[in-house]
DNA sequence: ATAGGGTTAG
């Protein structure tokens, strides 16, 4: 069909006048392009402005790539690009801004700058629209450091006079980073520098601020945007707003929130809805969740994929799988296609239900549905499979994961490594270790603290020593949980005068034992026989307000009913025992 | 006449 026809029967005699065909220089206004909705219409309608002759100039051939561009279809449109060279276009800067934009989105920045190349070739001046595509391109990429080195150099050699986006991409860059100090200093440049900051500056750094629970700093920059800067929140900072508010279990403040947005003629949408739908999942409370769903639909806005994909979550994390498996079913129905995120929670699910074959059943399911696994896929079924004491078939996964070209993480080494641990192949697991050198994933002081409790867990005290000495060697900074699993090393092997050694390095290195260091070693004296500290030991857990674990207290009491520790020991409990094990029957037989 | 920036999921 040719395009006349197709253009005829799609929008009907009054748009394509005839005028407009006949027209040798397709002069119309821009609404032409807006009314192209599919890839197709505008393949065509390249491929005809292609063979007209003389060319159409290159501003509509520009608003075609604009068009192409916006539907997301990069690759596309930079094989429309590709043909317009060939065409001989006289390519613009507009041209070139364009292309470069979508190899940037398409994570080819190094592209982008080859076509920054072609510019100084051509005699095309890279303007501020051009370097601001390179920048976003490196932001995108997580390369920092050279989105600050271009910057700088913008600025330096004049290559261009940074604008309000420039900076906006520079603070996205760092906000990323949650290197929110660098943001507001930023921010403060702009306006030494009279560039206004815009509510996209604002908005950018009050999320990041969100993001990072500094709600009060978020508060502050709010007020200062709308009081000085006379600039009013939007949609999106107010759902930045109460986002945080909620993922902090602030929910009285988030519904003043959403109180005062609504009063302000903003409506809530759907990012806005699926904010609290998240949080509330996260919180295990999926009731109140769905309420807000029913909510969003009464009010005209649909769940899309991620709300769902929020609930699901919700359901699988409470091993509530067959409720998952149903909103799975249903948002399905509504025309939704299931992802690879909306997977990876129902293998988490029944991977923690402990039901790995029905997990491996759904694993296989998704090739079937064209979803290539991820990185998070295969963390999930390793630790299922691990923790089932599948090591064989874990084995064989991660082999699949690398024959699929999916590069393991820190996450899946931690995994790997503590499967290993904890189905007694700590060998493994440290030459494992020892394989990766001094990568970053051996840089990981996670990846200490498993090797360290492995070790001391299954009697290797001595390893466990040497992997402390040698974190701190390598400059790594111990946490609560390395101190603590040392300690529960050196006190399974009866050597308490070491555990007693390093918890008083504790409070020296600034790592102050939490409740779980003092379980650990009261548990460790109670054991060995060793009594001297033990009231001691208590007394201070009360004084830092910590309080006993059902399995140290149910020692002590068992302790104190042989008569090894003293009645009068008995004072201190009242404090120490967390409320809900006071009722708790277990613990009450001993009398 | 044509180009750019901020909010969502494991």
């Amino acid at each position: 069909m040719n395009l006349k026809n197709y253009l005829l029967i799609k929008f009907g005699g009054n748009f394509i006048t005839k005028s407009f065909l006949l027209h040798s220089n397709f002069s119309t206004n821009r609404s032409m392009f807006h009314k192209i909705t599919n890839l197709n219409h505008a393949l065509n309608l390249f491929d005809e402005m292609s063979q007209r002759r003389p060319l159409p100039s290159v501003v509509l051939f520009n608003q075609l790539l604009t068009t192409v561009t916006k539907m997301k279809h990069f690759s596309t449109s930079l094989h429309l690009f590709n043909q317009m060279c060939s065409l001989g276009l006289p390519v613009s800067n507009y041209t070139m801004s364009i292309a470069i934009k979508c190899c940037c989105q398409l994570y080819r920045t190094k592209d982008g700058f080859a076509l920054l190349g072609c510019c100084f070739r051509r005699a095309i001046a890279p303007n501020v629209y051009i370097f601001n595509a390179l920048l976003d391109g490196l932001v995108l990429e997580d390369r920092i450091l050279e989105a600050e080195m271009l910057f700088k150099k913008l600025i330096k050699q004049k290559l261009c006079e940074p604008d309000v986006v420039t900076y906006n991409t520079m603070i996205k860059g760092l906000c990323k980073f949650s290197n929110n100090v660098t943001a507001l200093a930023l921010l403060r440049l702009m306006e030494q520098k009279n560039c206004k900051p815009s509510i996209v500056t604002y908005g950018t750094i009050i999320d990041s601020l969100c993001k990072d629970k500094l709600m009060d700093d978020a508060f502050k920059l709010l007020n200062e945007m709308v009081y000085d800067k006379r600039i009013l929140p939007d949609v999106i900072t107010y759902t930045s707003l109460i986002r945080g508010l909620c993922n902090m279990g602030r929910w009285d403040e988030a519904s003043k929130m959403l109180k005062e947005m609504e009063d302000e003629n903003i409506s809530p949408n759907v990012k806005t809805f699926t904010a609290l739908v998240d949080a509330f999942c996260k919180e295990g409370k999926v009731k109140e969740a769905e309420a807000v769903i029913n909510i969003m639909i009464e009010r005209g806005e649909f769940p899309d994929i991620v709300t769902y994909n929020s609930l699901i979550d919700g359901y699988c994390l409470r091993g509530e799988m067959i409720k998952a498996r149903e909103i799975f079913d249903s948002m399905t129905l509504r025309g939704l296609i299931p992802n690879v995120v909306t997977y990876n929670s129902l293998l988490n699910g029944y991977c923690k239900n402990l039901n790995i074959e029905k997990a491996m059943q759904m694993f296989r399911e998704m090739a079937g549905k064209g979803l290539q696994p991820d990185v998070v896929t295969y963390n999930t079924m390793l630790q299922g499979l691990f923790q089932v004491g599948r090591c064989v078939d874990a084995r064989k996964l991660f082999d699949e994961m690398h024959a699929q070209g999916q590069i393991p993480d820190q996450c899946t080494y931690g995994i790997v490594l503590e499967g290993l641990c904890n189905n007694r192949q700590v060998e493994d697991a440290l030459s494992l270790f020892h394989l990766m050198g001094d990568s970053k994933l051996n840089s990981d002081i996670v990846v200490y603290n498993i090797l360290i409790d492995g070790a001391g867990k299954y009697g290797r005290v001595n390893t466990a020593r040497v992997l402390f000495q040698g974190l701190i060697d390598k400059g790594l900074q111990p946490n609560v949980r390395t101190y603590t699993v040392m300690i529960s090393g050196f006190c399974q092997e009866g050597l308490l005068g070491e555990a007693k050694l390093l918890f008083l390095k504790m409070d020296e290195s600034g790592c102050p034992p939490n409740d779980v260091t003092y379980c650990v070693l009261l548990q460790g004296y109670l054991k060995n026989q060793h009594y001297d500290d033990v009231v001691m030991l208590l007394q201070e857990m009360d004084d830092r307000g910590y309080t006993l674990d059902a399995s140290t207290l149910s020692l002590l009491i068992d302790q104190i009913a042989t008569g090894s520790l003293d009645w009068s020991m008995l004072k201190l409990f009242g404090k120490l025992v967390p409320k809900e094990l006071l009722n708790d029957p277990s613990l009450c037989d001993w009398e």
